[in-house]
DNA sequence: TTTTTTTTATACCGATTGGTATATTTTTTT
DNA sequence: AAAAAAATATACCAATCGGTATAAAAAAAA
């Protein structure tokens, strides 16, 4: 429950702008209550991110379950992404790219984390190019690392023009542009 | 001189993790002097993104002086951000995305001026590829908004994934493939 | 129901936060 | 050289920072 209250604001604000006083606010609880679940700010601030990622992943590979082939399942990534603008909200807007940014040249461990959940979600990626040469959807010559790269660094790029700009266009346009690369370029 | 050595300190750190005593001790001077020269900590702040800018925008503009025709200018951008990862370390990492994220959400006044920025920088942008269509460089039937917005999405995706995962190549395979797009579907 | 354990609240800690009034120094002007 | 103006330093402010020892309360186990 105090994970839950304090993840957006940690997302929202970045580690360091938020207060205690913003968690004890946002908990109802004492500072007491709050150090007697976890260790520091910082133990704190992991938890929430984890949860964040806990939930984006969960809801992203549900979003996958409409698919039934791989092809298929990584159209609905993209399409997933196309509509982050509404899912980002309750999770105080994107967790990778706010934490990511915000924990660069930072004393705590953050980055750590962050680093670890981008590596995974893009083997992630790279597997189900794999399953997806394997069944015959996409050309064997594609390289599924390189392609998921292309494909996490592209989305991350709309990700902070929508959230800086205000402007979920940018987010319709790279799926749209990302779907038509693996139509064009991909799809065998 | 003030502003120079703390420039850096904000754009690397963050509004609210520089504290004034990162700024005393960055410059060498106390309090009172700093306080002298700038009404608060925000409008310091301020200024020290706009001379960060003024020096991003004033190397850019630099570097397409190599460059002759439109196109060729256009080519030197993405040549300048696939070097990006040496410039922006003297500038305490990249202000747009740094700044862009750090400010969102917050109660300073920091956001307008980046977004001020981006919308000015694809204007620029824009114009190029105008000035490319009217050389006869750049297909008619192009939208130079399209591409600015689209170009500058794919840079800031790139230089975010260059900070957070520290591997330049984000950097190099991004500049190559937007190359390879003004090659394949600008040029005329 | 009593005892034990866990959770929460209270009250406090030293340190640091951004900011300011005033004094001193330095620079510029006359 | 004297006076005026600008820049800097000193010393302080209340407020807040993250964190903790201890007591009270609530929950679980016996």
């Amino acid at each position: 429950m105090i994970i839950e209250k304090v993840a957006p604001i940690f997302t929202s604000k970045g580690y360091s702008a938020t207060s205690m006083s913003d968690i004890t606010q946002a908990t109802g609880l004492t500072k007491g209550a709050i150090y007697g679940n976890f260790e520091n700010k910082e133990q704190l601030a992991i938890a929430a991110f984890q949860k964040n990622m806990n939930d984006l992943l969960k809801q992203i590979a549900k979003h996958q379950e409409k698919g039934k082939t791989p092809l298929q399942k990584l159209y609905l990534i993209t399409d997933f992404y196309r509509h982050y603008d509404q899912f980002s909200k309750h999770l105080g807007g994107c967790p990778i790219l706010n934490v990511g940014v915000d924990s660069n040249n930072q004393e705590n461990h953050l980055l750590e984390h962050v680093q670890a959940v981008i590596t995974r979600t893009q083997h992630t990626i790279s597997k189900l190019v794999a399953l997806a040469q394997a069944a015959g959807e996409v050309k064997k010559n594609i390289d599924g690392d390189t392609f998921s790269k292309i494909l996490y660094t592209r989305i991350q790029g709309a990700v902070f023009m929508y959230q800086t700009m205000g402007d979920r266009n940018y987010l319709i346009e790279a799926t749209n542009n990302i779907d038509a690369i693996i139509t064009n370029e991909l799809k065998s």
